[in-house]
DNA sequence: GATGAATGAGAATTCATTCAT
DNA sequence: CATGAATGAATTCTCATTCAT
């Protein structure tokens, strides 16, 4: 139960890396964030690059687990596709700071790092990818360049993790359910059949994979 | 129509600040990419966060001038909105540098300087707000979370910053007009309206705000 | 029989200080040489230099005890001269790690352990001193500058320890009759009078004094 | 006339490195030295390293020049040695520094930069092994390892550095005339042909290739 | 006897910035 | 207009050492 200096100095750091960029983060600032002094913070870290390479993979591989836990067991694309984006969106909803920092920090890689974080992009990517083509060849989705639709709509429901807050009016379920709900729209895909369990289902694998508990209210 | 220093100065920066962004670029960074010693470039710019905001202010007014001069005279809500996605995708695959950093960079800033950058994009995103309310009001587009989805479809479009080539194979008239597609689709509006005038003109306002040459094949 | 972790301690020391240095050998180094956790040096040793001055005080008092032991019973200054050289030569052709550190990190010491280790210096040489001056006075040696000579010789039997090898294909005894030679020679004393069993008996107080096996064939 | 920064920076890296060695000097005791402030060093130098290895090539390759010029035009192997001997201990002399910095912190070079070194310093020994090998086929030095005798007399004649001072009641002719006699008793070639003019024209070299000023009567 | 955790001090190096020339 | 020289403050990271367990 109790929280350990390892677990504080890796929090530390995806809250910082995200609100001020890995550049604009001190090693002084995650030791103060982490309540340790900076010398303690290297028991625990390599470098603070290997500090962000660890948090980017983790989160990927995260992202990855989770898409193909939720989508297990499902054929039908326009279902794999509103499961997709609904775990998609909670994700970026219910940890914006690991996903800010894949978004945002992969320019602060060194190459090596880069290609390895790279690749487990493309591989996320192109699970939306094949779903979309997928859809596009079942007749379901309609659109002509599905690789520039997927960019598309993959910043869209990523842009979440800038402005979500769990605080504000919107509860996880509406706010999944609208995403989805705006990708069949922007796919030419059957709208008005996003479905609530939908949500709760990719809820409980968002909570399972980040081992994080989700407030079922919410 | 030879290159200033000054300008030099603000191209560098524009570059490096998108590409590794603003603590991730040094003063000597800046100098090399403009060619000048790092004491020249004190004579054309104050201090290294006085030229982000700098950037920052002015692509932020050119956006608000753009988007202005491009919807001027339109009073559809539906052509209205067609106008500014594709403005803005435009201005984000004509000119990514300053796009970019508008996007990513505010949490560099101070406190007082982010606050007339936010106001400024504030300003920009109430456009979008307020046409969106429009056309909800008048029946043409359909959402129940307004706000939401505004937000969803800036950062959409807004990504396009992040990957557009002008030397792919796809062409800026292809580029907006494919986004406008997927805006209006997303907004349940009049999907197949989109016109290639528009995105003829809006290419020709971005052209005289940003002065910037545009070819017209592309 | 076992090799006990003190042992390994400070054999690591004089690999480690001979190798790289005083200054440039870590404690964490050390510890990763000697197989034990950096906390658990200490239980050891006290700070790193009282580890540096422990191995260059009993590396000092053994060169002494075995130049006594070696030379003892003889009172012909060209054969006490000969014992020394060659014990000196064998001794850092067979620990060069402990005397290549008395020579070279005396600089390393605070004020008041280089004084003592200068002075148990400072008594080794005079061994050298007083033979020498023997050997003048009696007409077997010429040199109009006694201490240059001195010096000049011990910096040449010392350097053994910076290039020896017992894996080449020079044998102990070779390598200490060929400077026993040279050292005759330099002094103007009676050359091709060196001995094969003054090797062997040097060699063996060696062996005793610093409780090392010397292979015969070596 | 005037010393410049730059020349401040290398003789305090110079003096540091010879007394306290690379690793026992900082770089606050280099800025110290050269009445710096640390940041400004980095205008003078690139890293520590770096700053070393140029002491060192510079050195070995002032020592390569100045055997060069004093041995050309002779022929004979023994007033070859005899001069390389005498410019040996006379750059030792009078540049402790510099040749106890090349003899010992070696070790501390990194691996690239310290194959740059040693192929510098093998083509110095280099000369001192044609020598000698010249004069044993010449029959005029006698020894039946020139390699070892060859590194015997290179450590006699380097431990200058570690001793010699000018203010001392030596003269720089008498040292080099007393090491030069000292090697060629050790070799077994003619003794009592060292001559006083010898000394006097290596002094010149050494004055000429390290642009130093020597006191015609030390 | 052994060690993981911890740290203040210090390491080398870079930072944005100023200023005399 | 341009810049080499200069620097205090800050950077990331390592140091030798201690101590509770």
């Amino acid at each position: 139960m109790a929280v350990t200096s390892a677990e504080r100095v890796r929090a530390a750091a995806v809250k910082l890396f995200a609100a001020k960029g890995f550049h604009g983060t001190g090693i002084r600032d995650l030791a103060q964030e982490a309540e340790l002094s900076s010398a303690t913070l290297y028991h625990y870290m390599g470098t603070k690059e290997d500090l962000l390479v660890e948090i980017m993979t983790t989160a990927l591989r995260r992202l990855l687990d989770a898409a193909g836990k939720a989508t297990a067991g499902t054929a039908d694309p326009v279902a794999r596709l509103r499961t997709l984006v609904t775990l998609h969106v909670l994700a970026h909803a219910v940890q914006p700071g690991e996903t800010r920092v894949v978004d945002n920090e992969v320019d602060a890689l060194s190459a090596s790092a880069r290609a390895r974080v790279v690749a487990l992009r493309d591989e996320y990517e192109g699970l939306w990818a094949r779903i979309i083509e997928d859809g596009v060849a079942h007749g379901v989705f309609h659109t002509d360049r599905p690789a520039v639709t997927r960019l598309a709509l993959l910043e869209m429901c990523s842009g979440v993790a800038r402005w979500y807050s769990p605080h504000g009016p919107l509860r996880l379920e509406e706010l999944s359910t609208h995403y989805a709900e705006l990708t069949l729209r922007a796919l030419g895909g059957p709208a008005g059949t996003v479905r609530a369990d939908e949500a709760r289902h990719c809820l409980e694998v968002v909570a399972q994979v980040w081992d994080v508990p989700v407030q079922p209210g919410n």
